[in-house]
Parts: C-alpha cells; sequence; structure tokens
RNA sequence: GGUCGGAUGGCCGAGUGGCUAGGCAGAGGUCUGCAAAACCUUUUACACCGGUUCGAAUCCGGUUCCGACCUCCA
C-alpha cells in the first residue's frame, strides 16, 4: 500500500508515484462536455473522479490549478457533415441562437454536478473564446511542417509526424495499422478527399455556407477543429507542460492522441505528465451513450422519469453508487445496485449520527493510526475509492460498538475516529447530508406527535398509538418503536 | 482485422500467491404492546482447460465469452 499518492498513467501502463512538475503547484485539465445536451450519468462520472481528485490534492496542501473546458463549436458530427457542427446543427433544429444552446446546456451541466456536490474548477474556458489561440498553434504547427491546407481547410499530416514521432504512443495503435484501415468494419466517408491520409484529423474546418458559428482565419471563414481546443486551451492556462491530463476512456483515440501529437508539433513537449482514463458506465453491459439511446440522464434519475428507473434516487445515492466503483473499471447500471447505494449511503450517514453519543473510556481498544493510515494508504493508491468506502464502514460498525459499551476508546482517540471519518466522508469523498431546512421543522413537528403518541402510550391507548402511525404511514412517514425512544424514516 | 480492457457468491462491486473486502438482498437472533427500523451473527465465490508452486481465484500458457476504441462520444 502506497504511502503517497500513486496515479496509473494511462501513457506507461503503469501506477506512478505522484511528482508534481512544480510543487506546490499542480495544474489539472478535464476534457469537458459538448454542450448539445442535457448530461447523463456518464458525464457526471468524469467530473467526479477528478472532483475527488482535487479535494484530496487541496488536502494535502498542492495549489491546485483545474481547468475544465466547455467546448461550444467545432465538433463534427463527421466528416460526412461537411462542416456543420454540433452546435450549430441542434440550433437550427430548435431555431434559436446557437450561444443559446451552448448557455442553456452549461447552466444544465452545472445544474448537476451541484446537486452532486461537485467543486467547480478553477477556470471553465470556452473554446469560442480562445478562437485566436487556435489558430496560432495551427500556424506553429503549419510552421514546423506538421500541417497542410487544401481548399480553406487545415489538417495535421499524421504521416509526417509519424516519420519522427510515435501517433499511438498513448493509446498503443501502430501508425500501420491505422494506414491499413480498420478492416472491413471500416466505414468509408465522404469528404475525405481533401486529405493526404484518411487518418489526418482536421485542425480547421472552411464553413459552409449555410454555417452559422465561423470566424476568421488566414485559410477561410471557417471553425476550429475538435483536438485542437483542448491543446490551445490548456496550454494557455497551464502551460505547455503541465501535470494531469484526465477524460473518458472513449476519448484516449483519436482526441488524446491528437492532443499529444499537436502539442509535439507546436511546443515539442508532451502536454501532461499523468493521464488519467475514468471507464464507462454501461446499461445491460453496453457503454451508455447518446448515439446508442440508452443514455440515462443525471436530472433524470433524480426525478425517475426515465423507462428504465423503478424509482427516484437522490444525488449522494449517485455520488455513493459511482464512488463504490474504481474509477477506472466499468460500473453497470441496476436498479437494484442503485437501492444497495441508497441503503448504504443511509448507513454511512447514520454512522455521523451515531457518533455523536459515545462518551470516550480511559483506555482504547481500537488501533485509530492503522484505520487512518489505511484510509490514505487506500486513497493513495489509485484513488481507490471503494476501499476507502469499506474502510469507513469498518468505522461505523464501531460507532454502534462503542455507544453500547461493548467497545472502548479513549478521548484522545475519539477526536481522532471522529476528525478522521468526517474528514474522508465529507470533505474528501465530498458527501453531504441531505437534509434541509424543511426537515428541521418536520423534526420539531415529529417529535410532539412522538409526545402525544408515548402518552397515548403510556396509558395503553393503542388504538390511538397505532392511529397515528398507520396514518402517517399513509402520508409516507415510517415511525419506528427504539429503546431509547421512537424515530421516523421518510420514503 | 488492429489496439486496449474485462470475466468474482442472489445483485453491485473491491482485492489478492496462504489471513473477513464492503454495501444490498437472504437466514437466525437481540430489542419490542404489536410492527417496522436499528443492532448482532451468518450461508453462498473467484469463466474453462493445462502448467509453475508446499499452496493459485491470484503467476504463466491456451480456450471460450463480453466490452471499449479504430466515426461524434465522459
Amino acid at each position: 500500500m502506497p504511502s503517497s499518492l500513486h496515479l496509473h498513467n494511462t501513457l506507461t501502463h503503469k501506477s506512478e508515484k505522484f511528482e508534481p512538475l512544480n510543487p506546490p503547484f499542480v495544474g489539472m485539465y478535464l476534457c469537458g462536455p459538448t454542450v448539445y445536451g442535457d448530461p447523463h450519468l456518464g458525464h457526471g462520472r468524469g467530473a467526479l473522479t477528478m472532483d475527488i481528485l482535487f479535494r484530496y490534492l487541496n488536502h494535502l496542501d498542492y495549489q491546485v490549478r483545474y481547468v475544465r473546458n466547455v467546448t461550444d463549436v467545432g465538433h463534427l458530427l463527421n466528416d460526412a457533415d461537411e462542416g456543420e457542427d454540433k452546435i450549430g446543427k441542434k440550433a437550427k433544429l430548435e431555431n434559436i441562437e446557437p450561444m443559446e444552446v451552448v448557455q442553456r446546456y452549461t447552466n444544465s451541466y452545472h445544474d448537476a454536478l451541484k446537486s452532486l456536490n461537485i467543486i467547480p474548477p478553477s477556470i471553465e474556458p470556452r473554446a469560442s473564446g480562445h478562437i485566436i489561440e487556435q489558430i496560432e498553434m495551427i500556424q506553429e504547427i503549419m510552421n514546423n511542417g506538421f500541417a497542410y491546407e487544401k481548399n480553406g481547410s487545415v489538417y495535421f499530416d499524421v504521416i509526417k509526424y509519424a516519420e519522427t514521432h510515435d501517433y499511438g504512443e498513448l493509446s498503443g495503435r501502430k501508425i500501420e495499422d491505422l494506414i491499413a484501415g480498420a478492416g472491413e468494419n471500416r466505414r468509408s466517408l465522404e469528404g475525405q478527399s481533401e486529405k493526404k491520409n484518411s487518418n489526418d484529423f482536421a485542425l480547421w474546418k472552411k464553413a459552409s455556407p449555410e454555417h452559422i458559428m465561423k470566424w476568421n482565419s488566414p485559410w477561410s471563414k471557417g471553425f476550429p477543429g475538435w483536438h485542437i481546443e483542448c491543446s490551445a486551451m490548456s496550454e494557455k492556462y497551464l502551460g505547455k507542460e503541465f501535470d494531469i491530463h484526465a477524460g473518458g476512456m472513449d476519448l484516449l483515440f483519436p482526441h488524446h492522441e491528437s492532443e499529444i501529437a499537436q502539442s509535439k508539433a507546436c511546443n515539442h513537449t508532451n502536454p501532461a505528465k499523468y493521464w488519467l482514463h475514468n471507464n464507462m458506465i454501461t446499461v445491460n453491459g453496453q457503454k451508455m451513450a447518446k448515439s446508442l439511446d440508452n443514455g440515462i440522464l443525471i436530472k433524470e434519475l433524480f426525478s425517475g422519469n426515465h423507462r428504465l428507473l423503478d424509482q427516484a434516487y437522490s444525488p449522494m445515492t449517485l455520488r455513493f453508487f459511482l464512488l463504490q466503483a474504481h474509477y477506472r473499471s466499468t460500473l453497470d447500471f441496476s436498479n437494484e445496485a442503485l437501492k444497495a447505494a441508497e441503503k448504504g449511503f443511509q448507513r454511512l450517514m447514520s454512522g455521523v449520527k451515531n457518533l455523536e453519543g459515545i462518551s470516550p473510556s480511559p483506555n482504547s481498544e481500537i488501533n485509530i493510526n492503522d484505520w487512518c493510515e489505511k484510509l490514505y494508504a487506500q486513497l493513495n493508491d489509485d484513488l481507490s475509492t471503494p476501499q476507502v468506502i469499506a474502510t469507513l464502514f469498518e468505522a461505523v460498525k464501531w460507532f454502534n460498538e462503542l455507544n453500547s459499551n461493548r467497545l472502548k476508546i479513549s478521548k484522545e482517540d475519539l477526536e481522532t475516529l471522529e476528525k478522521t471519518f468526517k474528514l474522508f466522508v465529507f470533505e474528501i469523498l465530498g458527501f453531504v447530508s441531505e437534509k434541509n431546512n424543511h426537515d428541521q421543522i418536520l423534526d420539531g413537528i415529529m417529535s410532539l406527535v412522538f409526545d402525544i403518541r408515548n402518552s397515548a402510550k403510556q396509558n395503553k391507548d393503542w388504538d390511538t398509538a397505532d392511529k397515528i402511525r398507520n396514518q402517517l404511514k399513509d402520508l409516507g412517514i415510517e415511525i419506528m418503536d427504539g429503546k431509547d425512544g421512537s424515530s421516523f424514516k421518510i420514503d
């Protein structure tokens, strides 16, 4: 178990000790969403993975600049579309301004992440606000001989680049295989004629007349290619070389591979030291994706309004569900798993409550230091949140045993236990209690109801006691009588 | 066809050359006017076939199946 943070680097296929290029500063970049639709569960996973890393690095007293972009231009739907990007397409469909689409879905993305208690990044640049930087970078790549212009569009020359560089160092692909094509499955694309080779990718695309979003450039009125935006924005805010670049596994090729190629062709350096990739959420074993029409939107999960959902799930249930799996594993969606996560999260939160009632003893029967070290070691092990959660549940069990005096703990250890438990649950894993103001009012009302019912019970007036219980149950409030008084739960 | 990654008990999911993952569900118990909850205890496992080893679910070889990427994608 590592005593310092180790991260799995896709570039080297190994878990590596995290050593920032310029401590105590850390620069990290996450490929954010293309804002042409509401975010689904998968979008949440990438942002959440980086949220855990961001929180932990901050806890370790690094000074972190976290950049997460918003892609609001330039995504070609596919090459055959010849210059119509996703944002523009959606805008025409809905007959509104492209920037209105961008704003709407950026807001939607922010709302979803906020409900999941994901901390906003330090900088959230938009691709449309960095056209000049992208043009400059394209120009430099051309100056270095790794890009060519054709009919107002500019393409990255993969073959030329591969003569002196390793195009495929990240994804493990070999240039010969790429040139050979993808076998019989490879779709023959239209609009490929401008390219010298089908693997070349667009840095700048000339816009067709009906295209809405376009900018002036030395080559044509057009818009930037997809890969160049991340290269330009990460360089602008994090420098030519920074620490961590993350994104979904599905971006590994060609997006991240091409980012590396662009940075090397422009700046002669790999932009990031550590490349992190989170895996996909699956539905019945298949990737959740807009294109497969099996996506569950985050807001649908919260409302329960989706054909695959038995019920609504709370934001923290989703957060718990996601963190119970390692970020590099695929995670299969199911109602059963979500329900288990819901119960599990409630149990974890009940631990926080049970912690309050513990009274210390002169000596301890628990090795708190080992437990604390284990938590750090597990998090250090490539952010193994599932193991951290399991270790936190060890403590939840202790809380019960301590409360019933089956276990002893010293005052000093109790303080450490409480501090560390809350640190990991709230600060690092980022859970929040889902109680709100209405719950406080309800607590007051319910304590009144309990008073009345307890009098009835003392008078052995079971009719009244049961009437209160049954009628509240119809309203969705369940009363539970325990040794130390009554409690209630809302369905 | 190429590259990469999986296959763990009823479900979800960690981990690992010999020692309990954890959560949920199931079973038994404690508590209790009854009930529920809570708490305690507990059953079920490592795709298949070989090999290495004192010992493998964990390492090696092979097989089968599944997924991701190669086209926009978190």
